[in-house]
DNA sequence: AAGTTATCCAACCGCTATATT
DNA sequence: TAATATAGCGGTTGGATAACT
């Protein structure tokens, strides 16, 4: 009896831990493992219907919303990841601590400093965050342009133009975000003046449809993130029932693109959320191979170029 | 084609906080 | 109140596989 198993987890014990759950609900974890017949300790049982089994689990592509967000939050809370995965709907700490780990300490890696270093720090706020912002409005106007949307995830992006800042508002639905540093200001600073391609943001401006004030919460030297994050987390974070509550904002659709060594399989395309999208199947226990499928989740891009390299030159000393 | 290295990420560990007995 | 159980967190590891030589 004593014998638990450990690693990987298989098919049938998925399948055992998802119909126990389904009949019984989760919680007491040790004795769920011991009923259910699973000889895995319940910290096991824990994680996996955790980060993989339960229903509302999203996992795979990161979009670039989602990037904007850890890389904000992150700058704020460090590695705070379950908080910070409080903020992505159905992202679990652990995917975001791989994702920092993965993504962006192998680029502070590359560029040979630390994370923590100022100098990386200033390469997020400065540089890649702004990009990002950039590439998000940027499919926020091909999606205006008409370019159709196929698997898409709507999200909703307004972008206000406050007395003082400009302040990018991503929704998620529920999730949102105010923040990002004074985009044009800051890349025409580091740019040295140049063409910021942000200019254009005010062409864009919206009330704030949330209501929400810019918070007097303020971050270190820079000052120049302002995050308020009172927001409802429970709120249905999927995209049509957030474009509909934010008339004023650009809703755009973005796609699905291959950029990146992922390998996520689009032709998994059908509506499953979750590696338990079965859950919503008739009957509700048909089973799949969760152990060796891979989703795309939501059409989100996942694409590394974020991190390019021509922006290394920040760095140069 | 085979061998090696790098990357990704699921699952583990140790620890702390909170709840229950 | 103390002891025990459970839940949760963040760091780390190792197997699978992709990328490279």
């Amino acid at each position: 009896m004593e014998d638990l198993r450990r690693g990987p987890w298989t098919v049938e014990e998925d399948f055992t831990l998802i119909n126990y759950i389904a009949h019984h609900g989760e919680g007491r974890w040790n004795s769920l493992s011991r009923c259910a017949g699973l000889k895995r300790t319940g910290k096991s049982c824990r994680l996996r219907w955790l980060n993989y089994l339960r229903p509302d689990v999203r996992r795979g592509n990161i979009t670039l919303e989602e990037q904007l967000l850890i890389l904000e939050l992150h700058s704020r809370w460090g590695n705070r990841w379950s908080k910070i995965a409080q903020h992505l709907p159905g992202r679990t700490d652990n995917e975001i601590k791989n994702y920092w780990r993965t993504r962006v300490q192998k680029h502070a890696k590359q560029l040979k400093c630390d994370v923590n270093s100022k100098q990386f720090k200033d390469t997020m706020r400065y540089l890649w965050m702004p990009r990002l912002v950039e590439r998000i409005q940027s499919q926020s106007q091909s999606q205006a342009t008409g370019t159709p949307a196929s698997a898409a995830t709507t999200y909703n992006v307004v972008i206000n133009t406050h007395q003082n800042a400009d302040i990018i508002n991503l929704d998620m639905g529920s999730a949102q975000i105010s923040s990002v540093p004074q985009p044009h200001d800051v890349t025409n600073i580091i740019r040295g003046g140049g063409g910021g391609s942000l200019e254009n943001s005010s062409a864009a401006v919206s009330s704030d449809s949330f209501g929400t004030p810019v918070s007097d919460m303020t971050t270190d030297c820079y000052n120049n993130y302002v995050v308020p994050l009172n927001h409802d987390l429970n709120q249905d974070y999927y995209p049509p029932a957030a474009a509909a509550a934010n008339n004023n904002n650009i809703n755009y659709h973005h796609h699905h693109q291959h950029l990146s060594s992922y390998n996520y399989d689009d032709d998994q395309s059908n509506n499953l959320t979750s590696p338990s999208g079965y859950f919503n199947q008739a009957g509700g226990m048909d089973f799949v191979d969760h152990q060796n499928s891979q989703w795309n989740m939501d059409g989100g891009d996942v694409s590394d170029n974020i991190w390019n390299v021509d922006d290394m030159w920040f760095l140069q000393p």
